[in-house]
RNA sequence: GCGGCUAUAGCUUAAUGGUAAAGCAUCGGGUUGUGGUCCCGACGAUAAGGGUUCGAUUCCCUUUAGUCGCCCCA
């Protein structure tokens, strides 16, 4: 608060200025800001998502994957069935609603799967044309502190494929996930492969894990200790050296499947193989939840520095429809982190800046100049000529500078002249010639010189 | 939920226990309807709260936020 009993004498002026100023900070103290682990996708950025998505839809509706959307909230109960009661996403990780009648009983969607598991049961998908192919984009929440790569609000590509046990499916959503990344650009990335075959063969094999551990129990660290017991899988990718290094030389899942399920996966690589498909076996990779089965897979970078960092995972999930009341129905899906794709994307340095470029800037003077220059914007607009304007502005100055900041090729130029001449001047801006076109003509005028350029 | 680091204008940075500086960006102007360079001007900040001190943006504490990591990872 400011001391105005200091000064004496203050003017009518200086006491507002001091009001004002008071009130500035009090408005600064409570500033709102995007809440924790959110972000605002700037225009700039946006460019990046525009490009993900639109290369998405087209080549998956080409693949016959059809977009769906459904509620970004949903039952908790969906999620304690899907996901599982007493896992730590159910538990803690998922943002709560609270209904106003019955307490907590919606939560923010976690993930794509099981919304659409939900929407495929609730809508009789199973008697549709089989594999029902689908797809949907939007945002996803996390109730947990943001870190590099995980924030409370991200968003996902979401492809699932429900209907069919065909393990050339599995190998389809990496084919059309591999030929999308590699139509952005993307090169530096692998897809890693594992499968955790059915749940009772990986029972059997946990214990087999366990053993080995158990063996190695004093190279484990607390954590992971106790990750022994609660979530036996998970000891296999632990980041502790130590873990590491027993990892490897642990049992792997692969060795302990049944008959069935081995052939299962060496059909899946053998098939990547002949695609060219980049990927490699990794043994260690696993999932927490018990829906899953068979095939997993991840998309990583191999850029250095980023050697590992996952930004689409995927998988088969054949239990996954049983457990939410439903028949048993074979499915694959997988996630596409955007924000994560959109890193990669400026990091293997694709740069979309220049998109979006306007190819004109409309000038004006005057109330009269400024209809027709919005009648004449109506008509570029419709031709597709993208265009910048200042008919917020009243000089000729600043709207040329405005002009060339923006690095427009023209400017076209309406005054009280042209108005009452039905004409329009056309500006190169980098040349500065002018030339005097109608204004009929302005866009067979102007597509002359744009295509000409 | 736990831990490390960080917090100065829209952005990038400077400085000081004693009036907070600059570049970029934005807006305006440099005689009446014409940009780029140049010149001038305007706007605009020490995250919040408390403590130590004559005096704190600077030192200390708390909170908040960011960031990185742990747990977990859908």
């Amino acid at each position: 608060m400011p001391k105005i009993t200091k000064k004496p004498k203050l003017t009518e002026e200086q006491i507002q200025e001091e009001l004002d100023a008071a009130f500035d900070k009090a408005n600064k103290k409570d500033q709102i800001s995007s809440p924790r682990g959110t972000q605002d996708i700037l225009p700039h950025d946006h460019k990046y998502w525009e490009y993900i998505t639109e290369s998405a839809r087209l080549i998956l509706r080409g693949w016959y994957f059809q977009e769906i959307q459904t509620p970004i909230f949903e039952e908790k109960k969906l999620y304690e069935r899907g996901v599982g009661q007493e896992t730590d996403i159910v538990q803690k990780e998922m943002f709560e609603l609270k209904s106003r009648s019955r307490g907590t009983h919606y939560v923010l969607r976690p993930e794509a799967t099981a919304g659409i598991a939900r929407a495929y049961l609730e809508h009789g998908m199973r008697s549709w044309p089989r594999p029902v192919k689908l797809f949907t984009v939007g945002p996803f929440f996390r109730y947990e502190r943001p870190q590099a790569g995980r924030f409370r609000q991200h968003h996902q590509l979401s492809l699932e494929v429900l209907g069919s046990a065909a393990p050339v499916t599995d190998v389809e959503v990496m084919y059309v996930l591999h030929l999308l990344f590699k139509r952005l650009g993307l090169e530096d990335y692998v897809v890693q492969v594992n499968s955790l075959g059915l749940p009772a063969e990986r029972k059997e094999y946990i214990k087999l894990l366990k053993d080995h551990y158990r063996r190695n129990i004093r190279k484990l660290s607390r954590e992971d200790k106790e990750r022994l017991k609660r979530n036996p899988l998970r000891v296999l990718d632990s980041k502790d050296e130590k873990a590491i290094r027993v990892a490897n030389t642990a049992p792997r899942l692969i060795d302990h499947l049944s008959e069935t399920s081995k052939k299962h996966f060496e059909y899946v690589t053998n098939m990547l193989g002949e695609l060219e498909v980049p990927f490699e076996v990794n043994p260690r990779l696993v999932r927490g939840l018990d829906y899953y089965t068979h095939t997993v897979f991840e998309f990583v970078s191999r850029t250095a520095g980023e050697q590992g960092v996952s930004f689409t995972s995927g998988g088969r999930y054949d239990g996954l429809v049983r457990q939410l009341g439903g028949r048993d129905t074979a499915a694959v899906g997988a996630g596409i982190g955007i924000e994560r794709v959109v890193d990669r994307i400026k990091k293997e340095g694709i740069d979309l800046t220049l998109t979006d470029q306007p190819l004109l800037y409309v000038a004006q003077l005057g109330d009269r100049a400024k209809v027709v220059a919005l009648k004449l914007m109506r008509k570029l607009n419709e031709a597709g000529i993208p265009f910048a304007e200042g008919v917020d502005r009243d000089g000729m100055q600043p709207q040329l500078k405005a002009a060339d900041r923006l690095g427009v090729g023209w400017a076209a130029i309406i005054g009280q002249k042209e108005v009452l001449d039905g004409t329009i001047i056309l500006r190169n801006m980098e040349s500065g010639m002018q030339e005097v076109v109608d204004q009929a003509n302005l866009v067979e005028e102007l597509q002359k010189r744009l295509h000409l350029e």
